[in-house]
DNA sequence: GTATTTTACATAGTGCGCAATTTAGTTGTT
DNA sequence: AACAACTAAATTGCGCACTATGTAAAATAC
């Protein structure tokens, strides 16, 4: 028995998916953080502020839902972000176990040159627009599936 | 000029393709989590494993190129391995910088073990073969062209 | 009304991942 | 041979991401 009949299943690490999902996760990171670092934020800080930007006023909970994280993730994140000056946290008067999260005027004023750094990682992907949403709605139908299979 | 009139380029977090990379990998990263446990393994332990599976011995400069990480990260990570018994790190003899990370046979065995893991998850991604390939065909392609703008 | 259970967030601990720096070794130049 | 420049890995520091646990508040049960 040599290496190549243990072969039976498991590829080579490059013809992994889930590796390439991996890979592209992280070439994603790194382009954007250049870009994010002159407005003062991390990526994952952006994924934040993203959700914020559609609501203006969320719970941890409500973001944490968005972004698939945790409180554990999120406290420390969202206290840097208040830090940072970008968002108000307040605890809920209708319910002080919750903490509302709030877009500050200068986390609001961020949206426009996040919108140019959007804008420049778009064309940086070399997608024309079908081909990211294509790629964008196998990769949602993926992740549908490996949520589904979890619950079984 | 009302929220709306904001919305000429950013769009909602959930159509954002970058955003579902980030959740896609997350995932995955889950989905492997539990099985990986049982061999004792991380996700991250596990692609390592995958690159000195095909080559048995690598340096941490040779597995950080496979991997797109740095030994920042590999360092410690190795450590682990080692402690866990999966792999051995020594100096090479011809240049005393190297460091030569040589899978055991402990870690050779659980190979199999790591086998039956992949194939679990490729049946909870829901995905035929083909769709798989084609997926992972546009994250290279989309990936080169991140990289490829780097250098600009 | 009281006790118990559940919920939301924060905190502690561990493992990544990156940037900057350090340590040690190798190569190149003079 | 001596010194400068470069290289490989390790370490330091910081920000994530997850699990487990703690604190406080709200909901539920009796």
């Amino acid at each position: 028995m040599t290496d190549d009949d243990d072969l039976t299943f498991l590829p080579r690490l490059d013809s992994q998916l889930c590796f390439a999902v991996y890979a592209t996760e992280h070439a994603f990171a790194r382009a954007y953080k250049p870009l994010l670092s002159q407005l003062g934020l991390t990526y994952p800080q952006y994924l934040v502020m993203m959700v914020l930007w559609e609501h203006r006023t969320l719970s941890v909970n409500a973001i944490g839902a968005r972004l698939g994280l945790d409180s554990g993730t999120l406290s420390p994140l969202l206290k840097r972000l208040e830090t940072a000056g970008y968002i108000a946290r307040r605890r809920a008067q209708d319910d002080e176990r919750r903490v509302e999260i709030t877009v500050t005027q200068k986390g609001m004023d961020a949206r426009k040159d996040a919108e140019a750094v959007a804008r420049s990682i778009a064309v940086k992907t070399g997608c024309t627009a079908e081909e990211a949403r294509e790629l964008h709605a196998r990769l949602n139908a993926l992740r549908q599936h490996l949520l589904a299979s979890e619950e079984e």
